[in-house]
DNA sequence: AAAACGTGGTC
DNA sequence: TGACCAAGTTT
């Protein structure tokens, strides 16, 4: 790896700044009041929902969170369930969750007012390293380099770094490089502009070389193949589950809905009951099987009306939906016929034109989609 | 340290 | 199309 120069820093703080002051693309989050200041409660908000997510997936979540969340006081005082449908569908629900414990946090400790101090930042459940140089650069100017994956990508390729970008002691490394290069006279300035190229110039494939400021001090761009830069080892690969899901209708045509546990993937939001299918069932078996163990319910499992393959983070599915009535037979021993969930979540019959009231998974509302798709009748139930 | 944690875009 | 990856954090 290179050593930091005389040069290096001119090319971050003048080339790069110039470029970006010329390429800074609008974001609402980047808007400052009267007195040139960024309201810090949409900074933490605006970076939150961009980890691990585009800018361009992110913009209309954050205009209709702001909208509904305007304030720490406004998000603290909502339900979770209001907070994650305004989530549905960005991913990584714990930032949500996170987000709303924080607000109170804030509001609890910090009169409403986000706090300056980066311990008392660092302290908010969700915000990380990143999180907490990103909000108190951009808001409050202090002199904090943030690492994020653009960042990692620039200065990996600039300085040549061959060891493993995702190894924790490169990370440090790498944290240590943009430290010193950051231009403490504009913090936030420099952390938008590395992440900027990162974003738009330097990116992973077919980097625009030609048009980068760094590329005068570019050591990738020197040895010829920058998109050998940054180095990351293989991840393992993602194992495939196949799952049964039960669309339980009552007499009066409403469905049967449940919340996923807190502490669980996907955490609070809602699902049509199921489970996984083991290898000595199949589905319909699996169906009835685990609508018997979770919500003590007898039915009976009809045509598969919807099949479905989602993509997680660390493993695939493929979800196989039956429609299923209530056995008219006597329920379970010991039971009342009325849904009762084995883990204590909440569970709740409701119209099918209640469903968008509440905030499901991607996987579960493709199950919907597949079904209005194929019956052209959305009130097939 | 390594795995868990969502979703959509891209080639 | 499957694999990679995106303004990371938590356990």
């Amino acid at each position: 790896m290179e050593q930091v120069t005389d040069r290096h820093l001119a090319a971050f703080h003048d080339a790069l700044g110039a470029w970006f002051e010329a390429h800074r693309r609008p974001m609402p989050w980047r808007e400052a009041d009267e007195t040139g200041v960024r309201n810090p409660y949409r900074v933490w908000v605006s970076e939150v929902m961009l980890q691990q997510t585009r800018v361009d997936t992110a913009v209309p979540y954050f205009e209709r969170f702001m909208e509904a969340f305007p304030t720490p006081e406004a998000l603290a005082s909502a339900d979770q369930d209001a907070v994650l449908k305004r989530w549905e569908g960005l991913g990584y629900y714990s930032r949500a969750r996170n987000l709303h414990r924080a607000a109170q946090q804030i509001v609890a400790e910090h009169g409403g007012a986000f706090p300056a101090d980066e311990d008392a930042v660092r302290a908010l459940p969700g915000v990380g390293p990143y999180t907490a140089a990103a909000v108190l650069s951009l808001a409050f100017g202090q002199p904090l380099a943030v690492l994020d994956g653009n960042v990692i990508r620039v200065l990996a390729r600039v300085f040549a770094v061959e060891q493993d970008s995702r190894a924790p002691v490169t990370r440090k490394a790498l944290q240590d490089l943009a430290t010193g290069l950051l231009d403490r006279e504009r913090p936030a300035r420099f952390n938008e502009s590395v992440m900027e190229l990162g974003a738009t110039v330097c990116t992973p494939r077919s980097p625009a070389c030609a048009v980068c400021p760094l590329a005068t001090v570019c050591a990738a761009r020197a040895g010829g193949d920058p998109e050998a830069f940054p180095v990351v080892s293989k991840r393992k690969p993602v194992p495939h589950q196949t799952v049964a899901v039960a669309l339980i209708t009552d007499g009066d045509g409403r469905l049967l809905i449940q919340r996923r546990p807190e502490d669980a993937m996907l955490g609070g939001l809602w699902e049509f009951p199921g489970g996984k299918v083991e290898p000595s069932e199949t589905a319909p078996e699996a169906c009835a099987r685990e609508v018997a163990e979770e919500l003590s319910l007898s039915v009976d499992v009809g045509p598969e009306v919807a099949r479905v393959d989602h993509a997680y983070s660390h493993f695939t599915v493929t979800l196989h939906a039956f429609r299923c009535t209530l056995s008219p037979e006597a329920p379970p021993a010991g039971t009342s016929g009325e849904p009762v969930s084995a883990s204590g979540e909440p569970v709740q019959w409701v119209r099918p034109d209640q469903l968008d009231d509440f905030a499901f998974p991607r996987a579960n509302r493709k199950i919907l989609d597949a079904i209005q798709a194929a019956s052209r009748q959305p009130s097939l139930f």
